[in-house]
DNA sequence: CGGACCCTACGGGATTCCCCGTATAGCAGT
DNA sequence: ACTGCTATACGGGGAATCCCGTAGGGTCCG
């Protein structure tokens, strides 16, 4: 998975690094980042207002393939408190070399999702005790929300993004081809349904596998169903 | 697609649908709605505060297929304001049926989706002029947004775990090996990296297979995805 | 202790899929 | 008009998968 800084690409209208900034002078907070993943391009992109140092060492040493806030929010609908996570080892290992940098083991991380499988996680840090923490998450939760969806909303409208993260288009035959291999006809099967050679068949589920850059045909499936192109059955 | 009516079903510990009256209360509305879409299950399911003879005419006319608040917040990331529907014929005609049942022209409709493409949609209503609505709704927004990822994910929870216990569950190796394919991997590929037989790779995935009543890999990959059990990839 | 699974492994044979091509025709954009 | 993309179709050859088995060792439970 590769990572791409947003920090300098020109936004319309905007500065998303300041709106971070500006995030957490309204809401009492000490830091703000904001990641993006593409599960078909396997990219993590974002900005941050960490310091630089913990952001140099946060990618270099891979902590956002194996950060547990990341990959639990990623997975979930409500929001994730750090909290939850005192337990994980890889958590206590990312948070010690976290604290040598300033950042605090108080953060709650807001997963956001578009319409084409993209994800957005808006993670914000405060350094205080577990009630205070309490006490401020109730009171700017619904405003962390506001905020991630906005981060994200304006992430995947912007074009600059949406030419690096191009979403694959499949043409229709291309799609009604795959959705029948996911309702698990073969290719000689399909190929009786839409009444063309099966060789038909599997060219065009050639060049569906290549346009989702997978390398089998249930790879395929999988990332289709993921992107909501085409449903299970 | 199906209707279900998911206001007399018993929830864990809270009921749904007085949530929604306590929302409407807090935030000084008059009706909140929550429907969610199934992508896979083609199903709306929803309940609402509404009046219920404009819940049954709602249901009856079929206009959870075309209402246009609901079409554009689950393409959507960010919530829907109604005001930006008025031009449209479909949302006028609603609109005019609404309000012979006392339902106001002014409302918004916030898009919240989980990890498997299912998408929560909560639309709030409140009768008031225009300027009135736009300072409410800054007001408000963050508390609706948290409303609605608190419903998405209390109804999604259920949900799944309605579907876990009707589905027969994988083992450990399975699903381990099915996530493997998932992800591209060939069975030879899959048993060298778990240092196991190719041939035994095959029987898992047979297994596999047969459990979740996939005639193909493709298939079972999809339904597993479908009902959460691995991750695209 | 005897089933009921699960994980492991191997094999033969049939089927299917995948990769490499070639080829025509239509349609859209520039 | 040329270029590019899509849909259609065909074929050979090799690789991979799938289906039919057998079989030993492990765990868990009644």
């Amino acid at each position: 998975m590769s990572v791409i800084d947003l920090s300098n690409l020109p936004f319309p209208g905007n500065n998303l690094r300041s709106f971070l900034d500006s995030v957490c002078e309204e809401h009492e907070l000490d830091f703000a980042a904001y990641a993006g993943m593409d599960p078909i391009a396997q990219t993590i992109h974002g900005f941050v207002n960490y310091p630089d140092e913990w952001q140099t060492r946060y990618v270099s040493e891979g902590f956002q393939h194996r950060d547990p806030a990341l990959l639990l929010a990623s997975r979930s609908i409500a929001p994730v408190d750090w909290q939850r996570l005192r337990g994980e080892s890889t958590f206590q290992d990312i948070f010690r070399a976290a604290s040598d940098h300033g950042i605090s083991e108080q953060g709650l991380t807001v997963p956001v999702r578009g319409p084409y499988g993209d994800v957005g996680l808006f993670s914000v840090t405060r350094n205080c005790s577990d009630r205070e923490w309490g006490l401020l998450k109730s009171k700017i939760l619904g405003g962390l929300q506001t905020a991630a969806v906005h981060l994200h909303d304006n992430v995947i409208q912007s074009h600059s993004l949406n030419r690096k993260l191009n979403h694959p288009s499949l043409s229709a035959r291309e799609l009604e081809i795959l959705q029948w291999i996911a309702a698990g006809k073969s290719q000689q099967d399909v190929g009786d349904i839409l009444s063309i050679s099966n060789r038909t068949v599997e060219v065009h589920l050639r060049s569906g596998r290549s346009k989702l850059g997978a390398l089998t045909t249930p790879q395929a499936v999988g990332r289709a169903i993921g992107l909501g192109l085409i449903h299970p059955s």
